[in-house]
DNA sequence: TAGATTGTTAATCGATTAACAATC
DNA sequence: TAGATTGTTAATCGATTAACAATC
């Protein structure tokens, strides 16, 4: 493939799961260099400061490109810029949350999700007590509606926060509306068309590995 | 090693993580077959429904002795009963959490968490305007109480809610107290002495992978 | 220039998978 | 018994890392 070819970044063909975990991570740190007035950093400062290898973090930029050239280390705020075009935060989307119950509730009221190009637009839930209910200026509606509410408002994104029992329904609503991912809260394994990007958040995933590397450390006293 | 060395289960030294954040998805799934009434199943249909490569599953249970014996589908009951001691959920720990925001909030009111042997003992928030306030029975009281209270209470695992900001101080004082493992919602890479475990849950992470698949998805109509 | 630092490759490491003997 | 299925090993695959030439 040519060098430079078209658009600023192509999202190469394949990059591993392990990778695109690591980006978030990444653009966080700078972000927070760059609120600290930090210009330049090199990349064993900075995988340092997020817990990796300078040279696995060198090789994740390398996927894209690699931001900087031999001897210089990186410009921050470019790197920012880099990190927030490749993950997709410069183009705004529009995203609903299904179930309003505690967690769907903190989600929508997390407000640095705008800031990173999530667009809240749409509250969905089949609790008569919750629907007609504001949180951030948008008001509950039904369940029923949220299918027509997809095509109408080019919905992208939608995330699940009902319980288990009704997340397979609402998965397949959602996907038959159109849309593009899933950000899936409850402890079930989604069925979908392959068109559909799932990302599971299994909260429980992470209290319960804490507590098996707690208990294998005081058993073993380290290593696990 | 001897085979049938002391008790039922001893904790191999090392456990890949990637086996580690399964095992409690295995047991989710095993559990929903025990409320459906399915005695028994087979590497290849429970892995199936997990999504993971037969193979693999067995070569994570075998990584603990095994479930079964060739030949013998595994019993769901004693699988079950097997993954909550491997897990360690059959021993109650006491938890605490700080900072109560909406997220503080939702973490509390998850009921599950109960039943898996985690025992919400302690609230604790440095806004004076929730001290005071009660959720699901329990008091929240203010920051500066929250060291003497782990000591007192034997308290194991922290859930650390709070603003990026207050993260890094909050988590000292736990491991201060003793605290044996750090579940952290705050964006920030935690400094914290080696003896505590921390599982960071990046919440952010999750939706800005999402977001890059479903680009990538759409740039090259599959795979990343 | 000399020291620092990136991009890049090849070697290493570890996790996944296929294959099959042992067993029900 | 014959078919199904596990435990187990070795082969494969993919991710991480060390090393260094190129560049500032």
């Amino acid at each position: 493939m040519a060098r430079n070819d078209l658009s600023p970044t192509r999202t190469p063909v394949k990059v591993s799961e392990a990778t695109i975990q690591r980006l978030p991570v990444y653009l966080y740190r700078l972000q927070a260099l760059q609120k600290h007035g930090v210009r330049r950093v090199s990349s064993r400062d900075l995988a340092a400061q997020v817990r990796v290898k300078a040279a696995q973090l060198r090789y994740d930029f390398r996927q894209f490109g690699g931001f900087s050239r031999p001897g210089q280390p990186y410009d921050v705020d470019h790197a920012v810029r880099r990190l927030r075009e490749i993950l997709g935060l410069a183009v705004p989307v529009n995203c609903i949350i299904a179930g309003l119950g505690n967690l769907g509730q903190a989600i929508a009221n997390y407000a640095q999700f705008a800031q990173d190009g999530f667009n809240l637009v749409g509250l969905f839930d089949i609790n008569p007590k919750l629907v007609g209910y504001s949180i951030r200026g948008i008001t509950i509606e039904d369940i029923d509606a949220m299918p027509a509410f997809i095509g109408q408002r080019g919905v992208q994104l939608g995330i699940i926060a009902v319980p288990p029992e009704a997340a397979q329904s609402v998965a397949e609503r959602m996907a038959g509306a159109g849309i593009r991912g899933i950000w899936n809260f409850a402890p079930v394994d989604l069925r979908l068309p392959p068109r559909v990007v799932l990302h599971d958040e299994f909260l429980s995933v992470g209290i319960m590995s804490l507590r098996f590397k707690v208990k294998a450390l005081l058993e073993n006293g380290g290593g696990f």
